[in-house]
DNA sequence: AATGAATGAGCGTTCATTCAT
DNA sequence: GATGAATGAACGCTCATTCAT
């Protein structure tokens, strides 16, 4: 069954919009990929901004899909595995949806509208994360919590941006990398509770 | 002495970029905003893509040239208050350098030349940083290693875009902030050498 | 009977016309109105212009056919009389078909096809009244009589509109408004045949 | 000396409104029509609507003028013998201004915004006109002097819209012209008053 | 060096019209 | 006959860049 008229033009514009960042992809392009005619675009979306909107939503869509219904709190594993566990799975997230990613990176805000969409993803993905993190650091205030879990996410991303988009990698060192995520700051000698000097 | 006139174009430049994204910012506003005519402004960069590249490479000299030559290495503190000084220090350089902060999430990668140098900039830090680490984690491959500083720098810069941008917040609380980014991944256990499952 | 499509096209056209204008009226609009699928208005018309052309035509036609069987020549009224029905029947035939004074007003010539239309009409028109006034001024040459009949129409005309659309008034005031009219140019001594000075 | 580019466009585009209408007359038909490049319109003006407002009001403002300062009232004419003068030169005016009488017939309500330019043009002309006669008609109501007016002004244009424009005649026969305007009404018998039956 | 008026290629979008079903 | 998705030419407008002064 053929996918329908929309569907292709979204597939389209998100390879468009990956590749060439939101303002060099030019309805021309989209509509010349999509194998339609100018005017057809418009029976589906409402101007360029509409795609780009209705993309990235679908996108950071599936990534907090994949990412909520995490059943590690009641998984009877160990704080510290559902800790890998959690870093782990965001790592296959971002692998799948290495789309985003590379989208995030190329069109910070490329206008206003879109920045929201972003602030909201975020926002929501963090509030997920801090659910899920709580109880294991529950002598943390919200605004530590918080800190906490964008620093978390900033590593994540920037982990997988440079491990399968600039370095091309695929899973297969998977274990390795999440390891490395697990480390960071610990190398150092653990949680002593180190105060700043 | 008056700055000369390329610098104030630089400064109109920049001042519009972090503000607007390079999309949005028109050469006829760097123009006005620098308080010259629009011909002037081709005798001193070539185009307005020129004019972005000197903006953002300047930006991010003036992080290297921050983070550099810290001689934490040499300085007799111990390996955790080494690490605990380059987190802080790092997050004092981003808030000084909130624009660069500002237009790396607004222009991720406005155009194929800006974004090797975004690659670039990245490729340098990294480098440095990997320098200076090395020495506390010396059974790291060189692989692992690398794969360890981005994932530092993911966490500082969205821990710094989060906290001195979206949030508007001061230097007040920066060792707390500092406090938190030192013990993500640590709430769970330290280095038991925990394996994956 | 139901009325036919061609019927409800015609009306859902001119009511838009009328509205909207020639050129802000899409056959979208026209269509939507109708309760017809785009494709089956082109069964019906074979152009957005020709449908105008046959709105408007029909609306002139109402005038002409309102206008035209006055039997006031023979009615035995004095020619004083006469004249007074004739402008009070043309003010309520302006009444009854205000759609066409608005849709004159708002298209003055949509294109050149309907400039055509509108003078071919107001040709007819002059004609018809020129048959009825010419036994009142048999002095008059063809050429006087044909401007004056062009005169009478536009007192007509821009009073009934500025009556019944701008001011939006009824009929409640009609003889004074007939009266009005019966009076240009009488206020200031009458027919003592005044010469140009 | 040249005439500066404004007024070259403004003239190019008065020619092309009066000759194929607002919506049927294309930048690139005025930029084309004045000899200067697509862009070079942006210069002096903001859109399409923003000369057509301009050249109307240009128009609308010249015959404001020509019509204002008639000094009638005060130069020992009778009362006939000024109404006379009024609306020869009047006709002179429109004469003058052939360009605006087409594009009044050719532009009814181009949109929205230049409706109310027309209807203020109207409303000043009007109220011009109602000071000017209603010292010969003081038992006139408000109502009644403003349908007069009206009335009068519509006689007027579609006059003068007939001879000048239509039968494309010169000024040669302006008094029988204004003779025939004078007697509309005035065939049938006179100011005696008569009541509508 | 400095100007700023002028340029024109190129964009996003509209909409009257067509045609396979 | 009826449909409505599809078309694509054409529009108004923008703006980086040029160049005569």
């Amino acid at each position: 069954m053929a996918p329908d008229k929309r569907e292709i033009i979204i597939a389209s514009a998100l390879k468009l919009f990956e590749e060439l960042g939101y303002h060099n992809t030019k309805i021309s392009h989209i509509v010349k990929e999509a194998g339609i005619a100018q005017g057809t675009f418009y029976l589906y979306f409402k101007s360029k901004e509409d795609v780009f909107r209705i993309v990235i939503e679908q996108c950071l869509e599936e990534i907090l899909v994949a990412l909520s219904p995490e059943p590690l709190a009641a998984s009877g594993l160990s704080e510290r595995e559902q800790h890998y566990q959690v870093i782990r799975a965001s790592l296959v997230i971002y692998y799948h949806n290495k789309p985003i990613l590379r989208i995030l990176k190329r069109n910070g805000a490329a206008s206003p509208e879109i920045e929201d969409i972003a602030t909201q993803f975020y926002s929501k993905i963090c509030s997920v994360l801090m659910d899920l993190i709580r109880p294991f650091i529950p002598h943390y205030s919200e605004e530590e919590l918080e800190a906490h879990v964008y620093a978390t996410i900033g590593m994540v991303e920037m982990a997988a941006y440079q491990w399968f988009i600039s370095k091309g990698h695929g899973l297969e060192k998977l274990d390795m990398l999440t390891q490395v995520l697990m480390e960071i700051n610990m190398e150092c000698g653990g949680p002593d509770g180190g105060d700043a000097p």
